[in-house]
DNA sequence: TATGATGTTGACGTTCACGTTAATAATGGA
DNA sequence: TCCATTATTAACGTGAACGTCAACATCATA
């Protein structure tokens, strides 16, 4: 979360920079998914470049993993808070409270995991069964090609 | 398309089987996805139970690739015509109506195919980042746990 | 300092892939 | 033959993830 780069980017650059539109970035905060966005002169939002990486993140796993965004933003939060953990960002946590959050994200992180083994299997069934296809579909072009040849 | 099997079943119990709603069916069909379904007595949708597969590989399609259901719909009927092809299904078309036919079929899946190797990649990336993720809780939750076992 | 590009907040619109309901008809077993 | 179960069409409803528009504010620069 703390931001390594400063917020230089307002947010038509940084949209461009995403691959998405202004209204999708101004959607993903209203939706709890970019935590506030710092303001110049509380008005126009800045935006740091390192938010990209979380923007192109949001958009894998929506992609990749069929996520809401409702489930994305749990994940994200609770990513956010061991972060948080990690540069005693906020008042040090008791050692239980860090024990839950951390098993919490292991547990969270274990199932993205599952997901992700069950996705490349099937992944890798509809590969096959393509490449097989395409290999038929060769032989039948080549076939046809024969009988082109004695026209 | 040919069916192997004969249409005994009625449309609940095949939405069942392929773990859709019968909503989902008529919809199917509706969007050109099965194609007419024949019906016993002029009333009643029919189904043989090869056409499972037919539904199955429509959500792997969606869920795997993230197609629309009218690309999956273009991708079924290129198919369907290639099958129909083998079989003589129709009246034999011309060599070159054949080959352009074969020659599309091979470009589409071709198509699949590439965009299957995309997802294969940034699945991996992701199962990576997961699994350093994963590595990093966990050595975290082992240090609470020492601190813990200090108290 | 004028002005065109860019940003802001609502609020309503849109597309996809179905869900739900209603009013009616067909099926199949006691 | 009766009647509970299942199917039929038609129509409207829904949730997610934005798109679009209006009415206004602010920024950069000539």
């Amino acid at each position: 979360m703390s931001p390594q780069t400063a917020p230089t980017l307002r947010i038509g650059q940084f949209a461009v920079a995403c691959g998405v539109t202004p209204r999708t970035i101004r959607f993903y905060e209203q939706q709890g998914l970019l935590s506030s966005i710092p303001r110049q002169t509380h008005t126009m939002r800045r935006y740091s470049p390192d938010l990209i990486a979380r923007v192109e993140r949001i958009q894998h796993l929506q992609a990749l993993l069929d996520w809401s965004l409702e489930d994305i933003r749990a994940a994200l939060v609770l990513e956010d808070q061991v972060a948080a953990l990690r540069t005693q960002y906020y008042q040090n946590p008791s050692v239980i409270q860090r024990q839950n959050l951390l098993d919490e994200a292991i547990q969270l992180t274990t199932n993205q995991l599952t997901r992700v083994y069950q996705r490349m299997e099937s992944l890798q069934n509809l590969q096959r069964d393509l490449e097989d296809k395409l290999s038929r579909y060769r032989a039948l072009r080549a076939e046809s090609g024969r009988e082109d040849d004695a026209r």
